[in-house]
DNA sequence: ATGTTC
């Protein structure tokens, strides 16, 4: 089928003017109308620019005749003169770029506070690892492109030592049994109940990605998405499993909603940029009234694709642990991209995590360190001034792009061999140098969580990486 | 992050 989007420069063609209707008819065309080839498309599109009026009543198409009628872009929201107040862990080791992003999000006219976590970094609107709480209204890049993105570790009852005496069994299955890259699908589907939900009839949007995300169940996607065999080591006596302390081996895996997420958070953003036109700079933390149509949309979307990533986890989790004949001991996961309504002072909000573990008393959550690196298996200590939350990684001490060009695979072979990690796929700029050290993120976060065990990666899956091929 | 865009 095709899948036509209209961009700025074919709009610009047709004469649409440069004002909030430019982005509408973007939006519109690409969530209802991209069945149709891109001649009809601009057909539909000229004529509704001939006479908008006639198409003012339409239900799909009336915002961009409205917007043609009326082009006078809506007046800008102000930011508060003074913060809401926001506490940052780890400053020493935070790009300004992130410190700035937060400072302008405390100044939305609904937050009520923020949080800055020590793996944190610059991305659109809010930064990457930071925390805002708000009143009444969701922020979709509050949330992030990746919606739901998250960490499942399964602690299983096989043999340590078959990790090193076994390897190749355990190379085999990860790669008979993970499907990785962007648009990457598998070939045979799986019946899941998140499949079945009501809001893939009951949204119009998400209705158009119901094919997409069966096809996309149980796969990994790209970029820092990993599934990876290695040892857990339980430390605390006193965990929630009555585990003894002790090694065992582990499947941990990191991915979020794939395509569908990120269709809805692009939906949503572009729905929030037209109904809260922010000043330019903080444009991007557009945020949807939670008692309007679109805020109630996109909060069961969110949801809706959170649970979708969850069961691409479990999916992932279920095969490999059948592939080994092993038995789960014990499972801790949470999602790091999402929004929860939590209690704050006494106060209902709306708490916004991107980049975050959630660390609520005794809520458990896996912070994870890089393909050589421990991850930790973390209990929350209920810190208000972190708004309950932690870091969900080492976090990026170098771009993609920096990393591409200053590390050699030389140097990324050396790392993985010095560490005993065997690596299928990957890239350059996912080595263990372009990040963080984990031990000095996990040491600014000691108010935050207590470390109950730890994961050491030794076989581990992402996409390939590096350059792109063509 | 996603099979790519103001």
């Amino acid at each position: 089928m095709a899948h036509t989007k209209i961009g700025g420069k074919t709009l610009l063609e047709i004469g649409y003017p440069q004002t909030p209707v430019f982005r509408t008819a973007m939006r519109v065309m690409e969530a209802d109308f991209s069945h149709l080839s891109q001649e009809e498309a601009i057909e539909l599109l000229k004529k509704i620019l001939a006479d908008p009026a006639a198409y003012v009543d339409d239900p799909v198409l009336g915002t961009i005749a409205e917007q043609l009628l009326q082009p006078v872009a809506p007046p800008e929201i102000e930011l508060r003169a003074t913060p809401v107040p926001y506490t940052v862990y780890g400053k020493d080791y935070i790009e300004e770029g992130a410190i700035r992003q937060i400072n302008n999000a405390v100044r939305l006219p609904v937050a009520v506070a923020g949080s800055l976590m020590p793996d944190a970094h610059q991305g659109y609107g809010l930064p990457i690892g930071g925390v805002l709480a708000a009143e009444n209204a969701v922020i979709p890049y509050g949330v992030g492109v990746d919606i739901g993105c998250r960490m499942c570790l399964s602690i299983l009852d096989l043999p340590e030592h078959s990790l090193y005496t076994n390897e190749a069994a355990y190379v085999k299955e990860l790669t008979s049994h993970t499907k990785f890259g962007a648009g990457a699908e598998w070939k045979k589907r799986e019946a899941d109940p998140v499949l079945e939900r009501s809001e893939f009839k009951d949204i119009r949007f998400v209705r158009n990605l119901l094919d997409k995300a069966a096809g996309q169940l149980g796969t990994s996607g790209s970029g820092n998405h990993f599934v990876e065999w290695g040892i857990v080591t339980i430390t605390d006596i006193n965990n929630e499993w009555n585990l003894a302390p002790g090694n065992y081996v582990g499947l941990l895996s990191h991915s979020g909603s794939r395509g569908m997420g990120a269709q809805i958070a692009g939906h949503y953003t572009q729905l929030a940029k037209e109904l809260c036109p922010l000043p330019k700079e903080v444009q991007h933390l557009a945020y949807l009234d939670l008692d309007t149509e679109a805020g109630q949309e996109y909060w069961l979307a969110m949801n809706l694709a959170g649970d979708y990533a969850s069961a691409c986890h479990h999916l992932i989790h279920k095969r490999l642990i059948k592939a080994t004949g092993a038995t789960l001991l014990a499972r801790i996961e949470n999602h790091h991209n999402f929004a929860w309504k939590e209690m704050y002072q006494g106060k209902e909000v709306i708490v916004h995590r991107k980049g975050a573990t959630p660390a609520g008393k005794g809520v458990l959550g896996i912070i994870p360190g890089s393909m050589t690196a421990p991850g930790f298996i973390v209990r929350g200590k209920g810190e208000e001034r972190s708004l309950q939350s932690a870091s969900h990684g080492a976090g990026r001490q170098m771009s993609r792009t920096k990393a591409l060009a200053s590390i050699t695979p030389q140097e990324l072979n050396a790392v993985l061999q010095e560490h005993g990690v065997t690596l299928i796929g990957g890239g350059l700029d996912e080595a263990p140098g372009a990040y963080k050290n984990i031990s000095t993120v996990m040491a600014s976060q000691t108010d935050l969580v207590e470390v109950i065990g730890r994961f050491i990666p030794k076989v581990v899956r992402m996409a390939d990486g590096g350059p792109p091929e063509d």
